[in-house]
DNA sequence: ACCTGAACACCGTTCAAGT
DNA sequence: ACCTGAACACCGTTCAAGT
C-alpha cells in the first residue's frame, strides 16, 4: 500500500534556500530542512542524494534567479553590473554559494549570455569573451570582498563601485575600435 | 607537578594550514590537527579558543604570505597582479580562506600597502584607493572564478588574465591625468 | 600546568521495519 | 512507495581526573 507523498523536491529545495538565506550554509542541516517541510531527515534521501547535491540544487536556483535579473537588465553594461551587485546584496548567502558550488555548463552559459551580448556590441565579437570575463571577474570580486568585509580602508563603497563600473565601461567602449565594424556600415 | 608542553600554537597552526592545503577546510578537524601535532583533540583548547579561531589563525598566515609576495613584487602593477594570481594557484584553499574569514584591519592594511603604492604612482593620490579596489576586485574575482570552475566558455585563461591585466593597467595609466601632478614638477 | 578519557550534543547517512 | 525509529560513524567541545 503506497504511502502518500508528504513533500516534494521543489519544496525541499525551497526550504533549503530559505534556511541558507537566513542562517548561511551551516543552518542548512538535513534535520532543519526536514522539519521545515514536515518530514523526518531520512525521508529527504528519497528525493536527494545527499546534502551536497541539495546545496547544488539551491545553487542552481540562485543561478537561475541571477540569470533572470541579468536578462531583465536589457543588455546594457551599466544596468547589468548594477543588477549583479544588487543580487549580491539581496541574497548574500546565495551569491557566495554560486561561486562555491560548481554549476553545470548550460546554466553557466545562460547566465553569461546577457553579458556576452552586451560586450559583443561594446568591443566586437573578437574580444567579447575577454571583456565579459573582465567585467564579471571585477563585479564578482568586488561583491565578494564587500560581503566578506575586505573593504575596510574607508571611503564609500557605492562610489567605489561606480568608479570601477564607469572606468571599465568607458575604457571598453574606447578600446578595440579597430576590431569592430566601421560605424555606419 | 607541571606537565611539559607537548606542542605549541605555532605547530598547531602549521598543521592546520597543511591539512587545509591538502584537503580543504573539511579536512581541518580538531582530531586531525591534534593527531598531526601528537596530542589528543581536547588539548588543542589550551592554545586555541575553538576551530573557527584556529582557521582564522591560518587565514592570518595566508594574508602574511600574500603580503610578502606582493611586497616582493616591488610596486609594479603588472608584477603585483601576476604575483596575486600565482598565490591563488599555489595555495588555492588558503586563497579561498582569505576571502571567507575576516582578517583584522592592520593585516589588511599591510596587504593593501604595495598595491596602494603602485596605484598612487599610476593615477595619483586622489584615486589611488578606488584604483586599488578596482584592481584587487578584478584579480580576486578572476582567481575565485578560475578556482571555482566558473570559467568554462572556452579560451585560454592565461590569455584572458593577460587581457584584463593589460587593459586595466593601460586604462588606469591613461586616466586621471588631470588629477596627477604635472610631469616633471 | 598541561594532558587525557569519558561524556554530551549534534551532525550526515543507512536500513530494517512499518503503513 | 514513501516514511520513520534506531543505529552508526564522526564531528566540536567540556570537564573531571590524572601526572
Amino acid at each position: 500500500m503506497p504511502t502518500p507523498e508528504r513533500t516534494s523536491l521543489d519544496e525541499i529545495v525551497d526550504a533549503a534556500a530559505r534556511l541558507l538565506d537566513e542562517g548561511g550554509p551551516s543552518a542548512v542541516t538535513m534535520q532543519a530542512v526536514a522539519q521545515a517541510v514536515g518530514v523526518k531527515a531520512p525521508s529527504l534521501y528519497k528525493r536527494v542524494r545527499d546534502r551536497e547535491t541539495l546545496l547544488a540544487r539551491v545553487g542552481e536556483r540562485a543561478a537561475d534567479e541571477l540569470t533572470a535579473r541579468l536578462t531583465a537588465a536589457s543588455d546594457d553594461l551599466n544596468a547589468l553590473l548594477i543588477a549583479f551587485r544588487r543580487f549580491g546584496h539581496d541574497r548574500p548567502e546565495a551569491f557566495r554559494l554560486l561561486f562555491t558550488t560548481v554549476v553545470d555548463a548550460d546554466r553557466l552559459a545562460a547566465t553569461s549570455a546577457p553579458v556576452l551580448r552586451a560586450t559583443t556590441s561594446a568591443v566586437g565579437e573578437k574580444h567579447a569573451l575577454d571583456a565579459a570575463r573582465l567585467l564579471t571577474a571585477w563585479a564578482t570580486g568586488f561583491v565578494t570582498m564587500e560581503l566578506g568585509g575586505a573593504f575596510r580602508l574607508g571611503g564609500d563603497l557605492d562610489q567605489a563601485y561606480d568608479y570601477g563600473r564607469a572606468h571599465l565601461v568607458a575604457s571598453l567602449s574606447n578600446a578595440h575600435d579597430g576590431d569592430r565594424p566601421a560605424q555606419g556600415s
